[in-house]
DNA sequence: AACTTACCATGAATCGATTCAGCTTCGATT
DNA sequence: AATCGAAGCTGAATCGATTCATGGTAAGTT
C-alpha cells in the first residue's frame, strides 16, 4: 500500500542502504545518487515510516508534556515555549491534559513511555514518583515543570512560589492594605501552599500589623473566584478585607468579576486584587490586573533544553532551576 | 536494555505469541497463562513498544490535530472536546500549533504523516489541499475543523459563520444600534470573511437604515483589538460608531479594554461590543461580553468521532457537519 | 604491472510486536 | 480403540528503516 524505501531504491536503481544514506547522511553519498534518489522520492511521494525508524533507533524525536490544567493560559504559554525550543531541534512536542485527575496523569505517563519519547516534561498533580521512576529506569529523561523537585531526583524548572507570595503580599502592604485575604485551593497543590506560605512570611515580617485570612476554593478556575467573591461581599461591609491575593489569575479574574458587577465594590479603592501567573488576559481585564509574573515561555524553553541535554547524557546530574517571580503592578491594586 | 516481550515470555515460560495474545485477546488464552504472563509483566516492569506494534499494524492509536492558534481558548476547547472523545476510544491526541504560519502548518502535516496517525484533524490556515491529498492517498482520514470544506472532498465540522455574523448584527440592530463597525482581519481567513458577509446581509435586510463600516486588523489577538479601539476613540465623538462587532472574542476583549480605560467610553451605553466564539473569558470580563457561541467542545467531539468512523471505513463519503451558532447576550450590549 | 588509497554502494541482520498455519492435548463420541 | 473437535500454544514470517562489515571501482603511487 504505502510507498516504502524499497520502492524508492528500486525506482532509483540503488540499494535501500543508499536510500537511507541519502536521507540521513547525504554527504557520504555521491551527488549522482542523491539526485536520483531525491527524484524517485519526489515521484513516488515517499514518506518515511516513523515507526520502523523508531523501532530500529530505540528512541523517537518526540517529547511528551503532561500538563495539569489545559484550560489555564499559563500552561499554554509554557507549552508554547517548549514548542519553540523543540522546533529548533526538529523535535515534536506531544501534550496530554490531566485536568487534575490522577488517573489520567498516570495514563499519559504510561502512554508516553510506550511511545519511547525522548523525554518527559511534567507539571505534576498527584504523587507520580513511582511512575516517573519507571521511566527513569527505562532511560527516559524527566524534567518537572512548575514544581521544585523536593528530593532532587529529577531536574526541575520552576518559579520561587514562596518569594512570589511574599512579593504580592509586600506590595499590598506597601500600598496601605492591612486586612488581606488569600483566596485559593486546593491546598494539596504545592504551588498554592507555597504562595500562601510566602504571604504569611511577609505578613509576619511587616513592621505594621496585618491580618491575613484564608478563603479556600475548590479549584483554580474563574468560577471558583466568582463564588469566593460573592461570599466575601455578603459580609457586612465593615468586615470586608481591603485586599485579595488570589492563588492564580483565573481566580483573580473571577473575584474581579464578582466585585465589579453592579458596582458592588470599587477596585482598587474598596478592595485591591492581585493574582499570580500574569496570563495575557490579566492585562486585558477591564480593570487591568496586578499579578506576579512567571516567565512562562522561558520556563518552557529552559525545561525543554535541559530535557534534551539529559536525554543526550544519561550521566548528567539533576539540577533545580528556579526563576525569580516578578511583580507586575496594574490598576487593580493602585488607583490612578 | 529495555524489557521486551521475549523476556516476558521467557520468564512466564510461554511463547511470545502467547504473551501477545494475553495482551490483545485474553479471552482466547487459558486463565493460567494469563495469570503467569500478567505476573511476569508486573515483575519485569514490561511496557509495550509502540513503535514495533505500529510497524506491524500499519496504523497507530494516535490522532493528529493541527491548530491554527494555540493561544486562542476557543481552539483549546475544541481540542479538549476531541481529547474527551478520544480517551473513550483509548486514542491519544497529538497537537501541533501552526500560529498562522504556512510553513509550520505543512511541517506538522508531514510529521503526522510520518507517524502514520490514524487520522488528522485540522483547522486550516493556508492552502494545504495538496498536502492533505497526499495524506488521503496514504489512507489517512482527514476532517476539517472550523472550516467548511468547499469542494466537499473532506468531511468537516464547523459552525455556520455567516449565520453567526447575521445573528450578531441583528442583535445589535434590534437593540437600537445603527452605526456599526466590524473589527477583524486578516480577510484571507475564511472565518473572518464569512462573519462579515453575514453582518452585511443582516444590515441589508434590516428594515431600518444601518451603516456597517469595516475596521481591519492584522491579526486576531487581544492586542489587535486594543489598537483598533484606540484608533476608533481618536475620532471626534460624533463619528464614533455606536456598536462594534469583533471577529472573535480576543479582539472584542481588546476593544473593551481600550474603551473602558479611564472611562473613555461607557459600554454599552456609548458603544456596545459583541464578540465571537464565547470563550470562557468572555463571561468573566468585567463588562461581561455578549458573543456568538460556537459549541467548541461539541465540535471537537464530533470531529473526532467522524474521523474515527472514516478511518475505520475507507469507503465512507465525506460529510459536512454544520452547527448553528447561538447568540449569548450579556452586559456589553444590553445595559441593565 | 602491482599495489595502495579513497570513495561508494551493497544487502543481510536487526529492532519488537503481531499474526496465523500448524501442532499438541485432552475429552467426547461412536 | 479409533476418530474427531475444541482449546490452547508455538514459532517463524512479517512490517520498514538503519547499520555496518564487505566488496567493488577508479584514480594515484611506486
Amino acid at each position: 500500500m504505502a510507498v516504502s524505501m524499497r520502492d524508492v531504491a528500486h525506482r532509483a536503481g540503488v540499494s535501500v542502504g543508499t536510500v537511507s544514506n541519502v536521507l540521513n547522511r547525504p554527504s557520504e553519498v555521491s551527488a549522482d545518487s542523491v539526485a536520483r534518489v531525491t527524484r524517485a522520492i519526489e515521484e513516488l511521494g515517499y514518506v518515511r515510516n516513523d515507526a520502523a525508524r523508531r523501532l530500529r533507533a530505540g528512541v523517537s524525536a518526540t517529547v511528551g508534556f503532561v500538563v495539569l490544567d489545559g484550560q489555564n493560559p499559563f500552561y499554554n504559554d509554557v507549552v508554547r515555549g517548549a514548542e519553540d525550543e523543540a522546533s529548533r531541534h526538529s523535535i515534536a512536542v506531544l501534550h496530554g491534559n490531566t485536568d487534575q485527575d490522577v488517573r489520567r496523569e498516570r495514563l499519559y505517563i504510561d502512554l508516553f513511555h510506550e511511545q519511547q519519547v525522548r523525554g518527559l516534561l511534567i507539571a505534576p498533580y498527584g504523587d507520580v514518583t513511582a511512575h516517573l521512576d519507571r521511566l527513569a529506569e527505562a532511560g527516559i529523561a524527566v524534567v518537572l515543570v512548575d514544581r521544585f523537585s523536593g528530593d532532587g531526583r529529577y531536574s526541575s524548572v520552576s518559579v520561587d512560589s514562596v518569594a512570589g507570595g511574599r512579593l504580592a503580599m509586600e506590595h499590598l502592604i506597601e500600598t496601605g492594605r492591612r486586612r488581606i485575604a488569600f483566596v485559593g485551593g486546593p491546598f494539596d497543590l504545592r504551588q498554592v501552599n507555597d504562595r500562601l506560605a510566602g504571604a504569611r512570611a511577609a505578613a509576619e515580617n511587616a513592621n505594621v500589623t496585618v491580618t491575613l485570612e484564608v478563603v479556600a476554593t475548590e479549584g483554580m478556575a474563574v468560577e471558583d473566584g466568582v463564588v469566593s467573591g460573592d461570599r466575601i461581599l455578603m459580609r457586612t461591609r465593615g468586615d470586608w478585607p481591603d485586599a485579595l491575593f488570589a492563588a492564580n489569575d483565573l481566580i483573580a479574574l473571577g473575584l474581579l468579576q464578582s466585585l465589579v458587577t453592579d458596582g458592588r465594590a470599587r477596585v482598587p479603592q474598596d478592595i485591591a486584587i492581585i493574582g499570580f501567573d500574569d496570563i495575557p488576559f490579566a492585562a486585558a481585564a477591564a480593570v487591568p490586573l496586578s499579578s506576579v509574573r512567571q516567565p512562562s515561555r522561558m520556563m518552557g524553553r529552559t525545561a525543554l533544553r535541559i530535557l534534551l541535554e539529559e536525554a543526550a547524557d544519561p550521566e548528567s546530574i539533576p539540577r533545580q532551576t528556579v526563576f525569580p517571580p516578578e511583580l507586575v503592578v496594574r490598576a487593580s491594586t493602585v488607583a490612578r
